[in-house]
DNA sequence: ATAAGACTAATACTTTAGTTGTAAATAATG
DNA sequence: CATTATTTACAACTAAAGTATTAGTCTTAT
């Protein structure tokens, strides 16, 4: 008995993924969210899921920000991103934020069940082609990923706002707690990205930006 | 006789477009291009062009840049921005760097040839939609680019900088002023784009990402 | 039970950022 | 040539950012 969760903002895709899935699993049962939001408490009502089909770009995900919160609040339950996009940067950005596939939205249906079950048994799946990039990247991005990856959620969020252009005090504001707390998220999440000024923080994360 | 360039790095949806479009006009020609380099090479070498259907994802053309470097080139040559993203700001911001038209992929055929034909008389084309998103929209973001023109050279420089991550202390130090001129500068730069932080004025410019 | 990490916050402090007023040099306009 | 307007320059001042230290409350894991 399989049980899946489908997060994606969209209806079609979903129902199309749902479709194709059902014929190739003996048991399973399929689980749907459209937001972070949603994802978030279908994972917590339901702790027994087996496994993730994230999708990168629903409400709440800026950047890589879902993928994120998933992997840290659920670091047991694998997640396979799957994705439109297939750039080597955003899948090597993706793998070491923790996901443990990545499924381009191209892949044929019987290849997509394939990487599910892989991904189910705790191996790591990706495309033959992705797999021969991701090898041949450097490490630079990868560092940059990893540093993030070690931002506790709170901090992210702040890097977050700072990132959208807020005063500390608007900040302060928007998480209800005062202003000497945002300088001490502030501070810590310069020292985990080695930068000594918030706008050096939006740069290093514009690096990350998904906008299409 | 009209003469079309096609600037789009997907082959398959080149072809799709060729197909497309050569029933519906009499006499046409159509060449292709799939970079910002052989984009720029054609129009040289084919001075004759009546209309290009740009992408705006081929490589080279990191955000607006291919457009800005089209229609700054070859101001007389009506182009028509061909994109899978619809989203209102980019529309927007396509619009006020000079394209002629904006057409969604997921145009229908005869209507693209409508834009097609309205964009090679002169017109601006936009979907119904788009048209009373776009009139919804403060006009002040509309013309970031123009905002930038108005900035001196000198502040222009400020600006660069400060995108750098460099402290006024170091901007000072680079241009060999005061760190009070450069404030100055930095003021007079603000007004211009009407922001009142160095991270939003970052954040205006990543918009354009014209460095580099 | 204890240790460790995360979140919160206060205090005190230093540095950086940004505003405003003012004046010299420079361009431009009639 | 004279006179406006713009650009550049700077100081004094206020606001915001950022550091360091300490510390209390939680939760989670050992």
């Amino acid at each position: 008995m399989a049980k899946f969760l489908i997060a994606d903002d969209h209806p079609l895709f979903r129902e199309a993924l749902v479709g194709a899935l059902s014929p190739l699993f003996e048991k399973i049962e399929i689980l749907q969210s459209d937001s972070l939001d949603s994802t978030l408490t279908t994972l917590q009502e339901n702790p027994d899921i087996d496994l993730i089909l994230l999708d990168l770009h629903m409400p709440g995900c800026e950047n890589f920000y879902g993928l994120i919160r998933v992997t840290q609040d659920y670091p047991q339950i694998p997640v396979a991103v799957v994705s439109a996009s297939d750039s080597i940067e955003v899948v090597s950005y993706v793998m070491s934020f923790g996901a443990k596939g990545f499924v381009p939205k191209s892949t044929p249906t019987l290849l997509i069940a394939d990487a599910l079950r892989a991904i189910m048994n705790g191996e790591t799946w990706l495309t033959d082609e992705l797999r021969v990039q991701i090898a041949e990247i450097d490490g630079d991005e990868i560092n940059l990923a990893q540093k993030i990856a070690e931002l506790t959620p709170k901090q992210f969020q702040v890097l977050k706002l700072i990132h959208d252009g807020l005063l500390n005090k608007q900040i302060a504001h928007e998480l209800n707690v005062t202003e000497a707390t945002v300088k001490a998220h502030i501070s810590a999440v310069f020292r985990k990205l080695d930068v000594n000024t918030r706008t050096q923080a939006v740069l290093l994360l514009k690096k990350l930006s998904l906008e299409d």
